[in-house]
DNA sequence: ACTTCCTGCTCTGATCTAAT
DNA sequence: ATTAGATCAGAGCAGGAAGT
């Protein structure tokens, strides 16, 4: 009878190099997987080939599939991380501030509301962006747009939509709506511009 | 006729986002 | 970390309307 533990240990030694490969080891560290590897030492048959086969790629699977989640996780909750830093950069709110004048209801209060979406839309759609206009030379700035330009700034600030967005909904190309949009913030910064020189002769 | 303003278009590069 | 696709924004040009 031939000793196996002496074969299988001549075996591990004449691979020595493709077993310090990190998966085949972890591979062999599974006690199931070294008793299939004696087996097959002892009595190489095709059966016992196509086992370990299968189940070293089944093994090899489940090593990438968990990396692929473990990497998705990682650069998922960066991504995450990233987005909502500039969103509280870019949208700083009041949080306890009224959502409108003729209501003491403030953002928190609705903010976990399952009805929040339905009244927030309910008070925009009740006054336009004039309405919102708490500075005086803003609103006059507003003012000095044409219609075409403070329809965009209202789609823009008000509803919240993107350019494209407008684009589609006023039946024009993206660009031509971005450039009106950036001719009207250029309008209203040269007015108010303007307006504070003159304040600041007064 | 000329000028000014507004608007639209294409092209192109920069930036952002989502997927791997 | 990298990459592809989406989105944004500026430059340059052209046409129409209104005022001088």
């Amino acid at each position: 009878m031939r000793n196996l533990s002496t074969d299988l240990t001549g075996y591990l030694k004449a691979n020595e190099d493709q077993l310090k490969n990190s998966i085949i080891h972890s591979f062999l560290a599974i006690p199931e997987n070294m008793e299939l590897l004696k087996q097959l030492i002892e009595d190489p048959t095709d059966h016992l080939i196509h086992q370990l086969d299968e189940s070293f790629k089944e093994f090899y699977f489940r090593i990438r599939f968990t990396s692929y989640l473990s990497k998705t996780i990682h650069f998922h909750s960066i991504n995450f991380d990233k987005r909502h830093r500039q969103n509280a950069d870019r949208f700083r709110l009041i949080l306890d501030k009224p959502l409108s004048s003729e209501t003491e209801t403030s953002f928190l209060d609705v903010l976990a509301t399952t009805e929040f979406k339905n009244e927030l839309s309910e008070i925009e759609m009740s006054f336009g962006i004039e309405d919102q206009l708490t500075n005086y030379w803003l609103y006059e700035g507003y003012r000095q747009l044409t219609e075409n330009q403070r329809q965009i700034i209202s789609l823009a600030y008000l509803h919240g939509l993107t350019d494209s967005e407008i684009a589609h909904k006023l039946n024009r190309s993206q660009q031509a709506v971005s450039k009106s949009h950036a001719r009207a913030l250029k309008k209203m910064r040269d007015f108010l511009e303007t307006a504070s020189k003159r304040e600041e002769h007064i």
